[in-house]
DNA sequence: CTAGTACATGATTGTATAATCATATAGTAT
DNA sequence: ATACTATATGATTATACAATCATGTACTAG
């Protein structure tokens, strides 16, 4: 049986990917259905697909079924959090690496 | 040249992985050497080098050196923050699945 | 029942990751 | 210089991932 930690890695890999943070900035604003979200991040439906499903599995995004088309939401607002934690931290590190190159 | 999605990614790969949050958990009440690191978290000092070097070009480490030891610790203080984000998360999660199970 | 649309999945391929063992490097002490 | 300690790195192996193409399944409309 998965313990806390193995969860924890298994939400952070959901996030930790391109094509999955593509996803899930296009569902900043409510959920859509993937004949939406494959055009939009410019991926194959297949591919996209699957990280969807994975990223479900995960616990990252909700699943709705209507008809033919399935909708993926994010399912928890903790998810853009983590995103926008992420990105202060990544823009200071960028943000220190430029100048010490320019101090060099 | 990487682009912000990429930076992201790396940051959040750099904590997706049961050792590497081993290793953040450790690190949580301040610096440590690689010496106290890798017996407190059960794993080879070799391994536990790649992993503390890993993240630290993420940009989730520093790295400090004093004589024979290097210490190093968590560099920004909203590593912790995501961290204990997505422990909401996984704990919401695991109690929805659980009144589930308990309603069916 | 047929055809079409939306999504998922099997099989494959190339690449990345994690762990291990052995060895190398760098600093310290004698 | 020698021996020792702390850390890093090369080589290897097994496993996991991401992407692609082709195909399968489920629903809808006529």
């Amino acid at each position: 049986m998965k313990d806390l930690i193995e969860f924890r890695a298994d939400v952070l890999k959901a996030l930790a990917q391109p094509t999955r943070l593509k996803i899930i900035f296009f569902l900043r604003d409510g959920e859509r259905c993937v004949c939406e979200i494959f055009p939009a991040i410019g991926e194959e439906q297949s591919n996209t697909s699957r990280h969807l499903n994975m990223m479900q599995s995960a616990g990252v995004l909700s699943r709705r079924k209507d008809g033919l088309k399935i909708y993926y939401a994010i399912k928890h607002p903790e998810i853009l959090e983590v995103i926008d934690l992420v990105t202060v931290i990544v823009k200071q590190d960028i943000y220190g690496r430029h100048t010490l190159l320019k101090a060099a």
